[in-house]
DNA sequence: CAACTGTACTAGTTCAGATAATACAGACGA
DNA sequence: TCGTCTGTATTATCTGAACTAGTACAGTTG
């Protein structure tokens, strides 16, 4: 379903909350598409599925997904919120930008490096 | 002396380890130059001085700084290390490149932004 | 009604961060 | 030499947050 790393440093609804995030604004899962059910993610990956909850409860409240109890998750992804999502991975991008700046990094560098990365955006 | 924000979620030896490192790398404190004591800084920041200690014991580690017990702790600033903080910058700004771009972000948007940093470093 | 859905609540475990209290050994100036 | 400063080491403790688990509830659906 979603692969992640049970054994990784980085939380396991945080790791589902990216995946997801990165699928859907991707593209790759499509408006109004149904959600693998709460239980269904927690007993592929083995986890407990308020674990899983957890996850989709962050999506809805960034607006990426939509649940209706009682019957299940889908696809939200509104223009909007897309947007913000880009907004905030700008955000995160300046930040680290201005870290790898003021470490003496040259823009020119950097740039380079965005061009080599053109390419290889990793859609699965 | 380093002004950092007590009542932050990132931990305070960290804040000093990312604004020392700034500092030194960056050019604001020059090699050999004296780093004020544990105890100074402890003082001045109303922190524990093991909380300081730490922060200097990584930056030791990580050959930003050398200490001489009984005498102080000094900018070491040599050629590779520097290299080193600048190539973890580095791959930082590659991973949330890469995530902006994935989010849909256009290269030519961060291109833009990365023009915008160049003259607003931030050095004290 | 039975099986599924999302959801809420509570609890327990773990861990990082921070503090505290000392103690030691070397340097240095008075 | 002596007192004071320096970095360093050790151990214990507290706290709060993060994370996960267990369980129960309410609504939908066939």
């Amino acid at each position: 379903m979603f692969s992640i790393d049970i054994r990784g440093k980085t939380p396991i609804y945080e790791q589902l909350l990216n995946r997801i995030t990165e699928l859907i604004s991707s593209g790759a899962m499509s408006e109004n598409e149904r959600m693998p059910t709460v239980r269904e993610v927690a007993k592929d990956l083995g986890v407990n599925p308020n674990t899983v909850q957890k996850a989709y409860q962050m999506l809805e409240q960034r607006g990426l997904i939509y649940s209706i109890p009682a019957k299940g998750s889908y696809v939200a992804k509104s223009d909007t919120v897309i947007n913000t999502v880009k907004e905030q991975a700008l955000a995160r991008f300046r930040e680290s930008a201005l870290n790898a700046i003021n470490s003496g990094l040259e823009p020119n560098v950097l740039k380079t490096e965005i061009e080599k990365l053109e390419g290889g955006t990793k859609n699965d």
